[in-house]
DNA sequence: GTCTATACCGCGATAGAC
DNA sequence: GTCTATCGCGGTATAGAC
C-alpha cells in the first residue's frame, strides 16, 4: 500500500512549512514519518522529487482555499477585501512563497507547483476585480491584473516584513493599508462598510 | 591593517546577495575574498558574526538610497511614487528581505540590521505620506503608517512573485497596480501625471 | 595576522540483506 | 517494500606553525 509514501509526503509538507527546503533533510523527514532509510529512495528519486510531490499537494490545497474565499461573497469587491484581510500566520510565512527566496526555486520541479499557485490566485483575483470594473465600480483606467498582482504582493510582502521585524502586526498593517487603498478606489455597496 | 577584514566583508556582501545566508559557506567566502582559512576566525567569531557585519553595511547603504530617493522630490506624493516605481532587480531578490525566509532570521545579530532597514523605510514613507495627508491630499481616514507598510510589502512581495514565477514582469505589475491604487486616492499636483 | 592541515559532523544517496 | 549499514562530500570550526 501507499501508506509509507503518504507518510513521507505528509511529513515533508509539515517540515517544508516549518523550516523551508534547504533546512529540511531526508533524515528529518524519515524521523518524522517513522519510515526507514531506504523507503524514501524506494518511493522517490530523491529529496527534490519528494518535495515536489508535497508541494503539489500544498499548492492544490491553497488554490482550493482561495477559490472558497473568493466565491463566498456575491459582491466582487467584498470578496476581494475578504481574501485580502483573511488572518494569516505571519511569523511562519507562506508555505509556498517562502520557498521563493531559496536556491531550490531554480529547480523546475520545485518551482512549478509554487508558480501554479501564484498564477491561480492572481487570475482569480483579476477575474473578480474585472467584474467590479465591468460594473463601473473601479476607478477608471485601473488594470484588474495589475491590481491583483499588487494585492498578492502585499500579502507575500507582509510575511516578509513580519518575519524580518519579528512582529506579526506588520502583516496586519500591510493588509489594512492595502484594504484602505482598494476601498478608496471602489464604489461601495450600500450598507457594507467592510 | 583591516584589509583582509574588509575583503571578507565585501565578499560576504556579494555572496549573501547572490545565494542567501544558508547557501553561503565560509569556504566560498574565503575563496572569493582571497583570504586564508584562519583569517575568518581571527577577525570574526564565526560565519554569523561576519554575516552580521556585512548586513550592517548593506542595511546602511540601502537606508541611504531610500533617503536619497524620498528626498529628491519636493512633492511628497511624487517622491513616494518615485520610490515605489524605481526599477528593481526582481529575480535576484532584495538583499535584505530575502533573508527573512531563512532560519537564520531567528539569530538576533542577523535580524537586527534587516529589521533596522524595514523600520527605516516604513518610517520615511509614512513621514512623506503624512505630509500629503496634512496638505489634505490623501483620502480621508487613510493611515500613513499603514499605507507605508503596504507599499513596502508590495515591493517585497514583488520580489517573491518574480522569483516564484521566474518572471521579472511580475514585479513591475505589482508596482504598477500599487501605483494606480495610490494615485487614485491622492489629489494630484497640477501638470504631473506620473 | 596569516597560512596549511585537519577535525567533526550532518547531508544526500546507495548497497544489499530480509 | 522495508530495514540496517555505510559511503563520499562539503559545511563550520579549530590547531598550531610561521
Amino acid at each position: 500500500m501507499g501508506q509509507t509514501r503518504e507518510a513521507l509526503i505528509e511529513a515533508t509538507k509539515h517540515l517544508l512549512a516549518e523550516d523551508g527546503y534547504g533546512s529540511t533533510s531526508p533524515r528529518d523527514i524519515l524521523a518524522r514519518s517513522g519510515a526507514g532509510q531506504g523507503s524514501l529512495y524506494h518511493h522517490f528519486r530523491g529529496k527534490s522529487d519528494l518535495a515536489a510531490a508535497a508541494l503539489h499537494e500544498v499548492s492544490a490545497e491553497m488554490r482550493t482555499a482561495v477559490d472558497d474565499r473568493l466565491d463566498a461573497a456575491a459582491d466582487p469587491v467584498v470578496a476581494v477585501l475578504d481574501w485580502l484581510q483573511a488572518p494569516r500566520d505571519a511569523l511562519r510565512g507562506c508555505r509556498l512563497g517562502r520557498l521563493a527566496a531559496e536556491p531550490a526555486i531554480g529547480e523546475a520541479v520545485i518551482a512549478a507547483p509554487i508558480a501554479a499557485y501564484f498564477h491561480h490566485v492572481q487570475g482569480r483575483l483579476a477575474a473578480r476585480l474585472g467584474e467590479a470594473a465591468a460594473a463601473g465600480r473601479l476607478t477608471d483606467g485601473m488594470d484588474p491584473g495589475e491590481v491583483a498582482a499588487s494585492l498578492v504582493a502585499v500579502v507575500q510582502g507582509g510575511y516578509v516584513l513580519a518575519r524580518a521585524t519579528d512582529d506579526p502586526a506588520a502583516m496586519r498593517r500591510a493588509q489594512a493599508g492595502a484594504a484602505a487603498l482598494l476601498r478608496a478606489c471602489c464604489r461601495p455597496v450600500e450598507g457594507d462598510n467592510r
